[in-house]
DNA sequence: GGGGATTTGTACGTATGTATC
DNA sequence: TGATACATACGTACAAATCCC
C-alpha cells in the first residue's frame, strides 16, 4: 500500500516485482565514474576530467555527458566550479557514509 | 574573504561588484510559474501545464522547458510523476517559509 | 483487451555565451 | 590573446508509462 500525492492511495506493487528497467547511459557513466572515485583514482577535493574529455572516453554526446554529472553532483559525489572544473567531494559528503 | 573548497582561501570580491549577471530564460520561465502558484493559480497536489503545453506558451525548446521545471522542482515548489505530469508541492514543502 | 493520445524520460548534435587560466 | 571549461539554448527523435475511449 502507498500513497500518491494528490491522488490517493493505492494497494499493491507500485511496479509488480520491481520491473528491471533499463538502466540510462547517464547513469552508467556516472556509476562507473563514481566506482573510479572510491577507488581513489580521483583524489577529493581534484579535478574530475573536463566534460569534453568524458565525451571522448565514453564516446557519448554533450548532453549525456553532462546529465551523468548532474546526476554525481544531486548524490553528492562531486561539486562544479563553473568555468573551472568538476571536483570530487570530501568523503564525508559522499552517501551511504 | 572566501572560500572554494579544494581551491584555497581567497581575499577579495569574487566577483568585482558582483555583476548583474543575467537571468537564464529557463529561470525566467520558473518564476513565472512559480508566481502562478504563489498566486493560486495551480492548487497544491494539482497539475500544472504539461511541458509540451509549456513550450506553445512560452514558445521555446523542450530542453529549456525541461530544465524550468527542474529548477522548481530543485527548490521543491513542484514534484513530477513520470508519464503522469507535475504536480504542486505542498505549501509546507515551498522555499521560505 | 486493443489502440491511440498524452506526458515525461533519455539521447543525440549544434551553437553561442562567459568566466577562468 | 588564446585555450579551456562549464552554462545556456536550440531542435529532433524515439522510448516508456499512463490514461481514455
Amino acid at each position: 500500500m502507498y500513497t500518491e500525492q494528490g491522488r490517493g492511495t493505492f494497494v499493491g506493487p507500485k511496479s509488480a516485482p520491481q520491473s528491471p528497467r533499463r538502466v540510462p547511459v547517464y547513469q552508467q557513466i556516472a556509476n562507473e565514474i563514481i566506482g573510479e572515485i572510491k577507488a581513489g583514482a580521483y583524489a577529493p577535493n581534484r579535478l574530475i576530467p573536463s566534460e569534453k574529455t568524458l565525451e571522448q572516453r565514453f564516446d557519448r554526446a554533450p548532453g549525456t555527458i553532462r546529465q551523468a554529472v548532474a546526476h554525481m553532483r544531486e548524490l553528492g559525489w562531486v561539486f562544479t566550479v563553473p568555468q573551472k572544473g568538476t571536483y570530487v567531494s570530501k568523503p564525508e559528503d559522499w552517501p551511504e557514509g
